[in-house]
Parts: C-alpha cells; structure tokens; sequence
DNA sequence: CACCCGTGGAG
DNA sequence: TCTCCAAGGGT
C-alpha cells in the first residue's frame, strides 16, 4: 500500500527554503545580530533565559534594563543577587533570576568569563537545559545544535502531522530537528525555526499560505494544522486562600518580609501573610498578622493565577505609629520606595487594594 | 516521569 | 470569564 502522501507527489522539508525564507522575513530583535554580525554569547544567554516560558514582548524592555544594569557578565557576576531578583521582579519564575546570577559566576570562574561554545558544557551551567543549551552554541556560536522550544515541537509536528502527544512526543521532534538540520548555518536554522513557528506556524490561524514548507507540511495537506501538536489533558489546581497584612506606619514605610530562598515566589519580597489553603477562616488568619493591633479587613479580595493554582486573598489594613519596631523577619520600607523591592506581581496587587501603589 | 515554578496577552 | 500558552529548567 503506497500512503496517500507519495501518490499525490509531494518535496521533502527543505532547510534551504526556510533559510531563504528567513533572509526575507526574519525578525529585528534587540539581542539577535545583524545578518554578517557576530553575535555577543552574554546577550544571546540573557535573552535566551528571559524567554523561557516568557513572550518576546514582555522581554525587550527587560533586557535593555538589565544590559544597562550589567553591561557584562562579569557586572552581573559580581552584583549582589538581591540586585539581580530587584531587576527580576515582575519577570516570573524567579529561580531563573537565581540561576542566572550563579550561572554568571560559574563562566566567570570556571570559564575566565567567557561562554562555553559546546552544548555539553554549557548544559553543566546552572539555569541551562537542553534547550538553552542548544540555543547558544546554535545562536551564539553557530556550532551544529538544535534549540527544540515551544515553537519547533509546533512547526515539526505539524509538518509531520505527528499524533504522539507531548510531552512523549519530544524525542522524536528533536530527532527529527536534528535531521533537518544543514551543515550551514545552523544558527540561523535554528532561528528560522522559531521566527516561523512565532509568526507563520502560529498555535491559532497559520498563515500556511505564507510558509515556506507549506508543500511538504502534512498537517496543511490534510487541513489539520490547527490541531497540532496533540497535548495530554492537563490538570488545573485547586483554589488556595489566605490573608495578606498591609500595615502601614505614620511615617509612611510599609510593612515587608522576604520568602524563603526557594520554592514558589523564592527570595522574593511580600507583606506579611497567612499560610494559603483551601479553606479561609478569618479568626485563623488574624492570628498570623504580624503584629496586635486593629486590622481593618478591606471589601473584595486580590485574586491571582499562578500557573499550578489560582490564588485568593484577603486584605487586611492597619495603621501604625511612627517608631513602630519591625517584627522579628520583618522591615519597614518607605512607600516611596517599593519600586525597587523585588516584589513579585501578586503582592504589588496586594498593595494596590490597599491603595498602597 | 510528575510536579513545581509567574506573568501578561490573545482569542 | 475562561482557556491557552510564550525561545523551559530543577528536583
């Protein structure tokens, strides 16, 4: 029996047409090279780390702060790490922010500052995983690698109407990236990749008609592009709820504590709180307020989502004398200057309810 | 492998 | 309002 495919001709996936593709249309971003250029490895990295999971628009204002902040990796190796979570703060998943600071201490230190070109080694650097990995020694250094991310598994599963779900289906994307993969610029093969998953191959409405391999692209023939690639059924977590406790001294300083280095929100900053649950229970709450006095609860709730579970709180407000002492773990902070505490997005909407910031 | 870890925008 | 998901990594 001859497929279907065979019998109406169709060209094998061509990294030839999606480079010239990619010489036409490929985007301008702030840590990409000029065609001819050579790319600098600190920016590639950073920009590489920031995009986890994290959109190219969102990004760009980031790493221009932060590459004025640490112009060089040797800047940001020897900057404290609570100035490297500060100009985190908002970015999300904060062990990145962590990483990045001991990633740049470890190339400064075991590698004289300077990135390693090798997947192997860079995949031994805190914060760098297959994808990273791939991206840098790719991007960077244009050494034959593949960077396998979100848009990658959607173009090639796509383009080989794949019907293993992910995240099982990984090995055979990165198989088959590795075999699409020219000898010739694989750093702008791997680019390529991405620019046309973000802006052709994209999760909703593909442009196929756009595309450069919309010819061999079975999932077009077949006109189920939008339904790759298959995905098992995911989980949502259930509702958590506490209490948040904004207290606010006369002399206008609010009071904070810093979370633990790791876990959820880790080394990030916030104002007092219970523990969060399923259930909510006011008098249990109050017994976590940081200091005795008269707590005002405040109408509504700040309601947050983080990507495990949504998160509700209750705010409470209470104003405090000046020379109030900072419980035991905690300080007083100036209102004026929250800007620069790193505090994640749920506790600057803490402070908005309590008409804070 | 399963689970944990944020956030903002699009549809 | 709700769902998806964006250049994933660590444990």
């Amino acid at each position: 029996m001859i497929p279907a495919d065979d019998i109406a001709g169709h060209e094998t996936a061509d990294p030839t047409a999606l480079l010239a593709w990619y010489d036409r249309h490929r985007r301008g971003l702030p840590w990409r090279a000029l065609p001819g250029e050579t790319a600098d490895p600190y920016r590639v990295w950073l920009s590489e780390i920031m995009l986890q999971q994290t959109t190219v628009q969102t990004v760009k204002g980031y790493f221009e702060r932060f590459l004025a902040r640490f112009p060089t990796v040797e800047a940001l190796a020897g900057a404290p790490v609570e100035a490297v979570m500060q100009a985190w703060a908002g970015l999300g998943y904060y062990s990145r922010a962590r990483n990045l600071h001991a990633c740049a201490q470890a190339v400064v230190e075991r590698h004289g500052g300077r990135f390693p070109a090798n997947e192997t080694a860079l995949l031994a650097l805190p914060g760098i995983g297959a994808y990273t990995a791939g991206a840098v020694a790719a991007i960077a250094f244009d050494k034959p690698a593949v960077a396998v991310d979100g848009n990658v598994e959607r173009v090639l599963s796509r383009l080989m109407a794949l019907e293993e779900p992910l995240p099982r289906a990984k090995p055979a994307i990165r198989a088959l990236a590795l075999a699409l993969m020219p000898k010739a610029r694989p750093g702008d093969f791997a680019q390529a990749l991405m620019d046309l998953g973000a802006t052709i191959c994209t999760p909703k409405k593909p442009a196929c008609v756009l595309c450069p391999w919309s010819p061999p692209c079975r999932a077009r023939r077949e006109g189920t592009a939008e339904t790759f690639p298959r995905k098992e059924a995911k989980k949502t977590g259930n509702l958590r709820m506490g209490a948040a406790f904004v207290a606010v001294r006369a002399d206008d300083c609010i009071l904070l504590r810093d979370r633990p280095p790791r876990g959820l929100l880790g080394g990030m900053a916030e104002v007092p709180g219970s523990d969060w649950s399923a259930a909510f229970d006011a008098g249990q709450a109050l017994a976590a307020a940081p200091l005795n006095t008269r707590w005002r609860r405040l109408p509504g709730s700040v309601r947050h989502v983080f990507t495990h579970f949504p998160l509700e709180l209750t705010v409470y407000r209470a104003e405090l004398p000046a020379r109030t002492p900072a419980p035991e773990g905690s300080r007083w902070r100036a209102r004026a200057e929250l800007k620069d505490e790193a505090l994640p997005t749920v506790m600057r909407k803490v402070l908005a309810h309590a008409a804070i910031e």
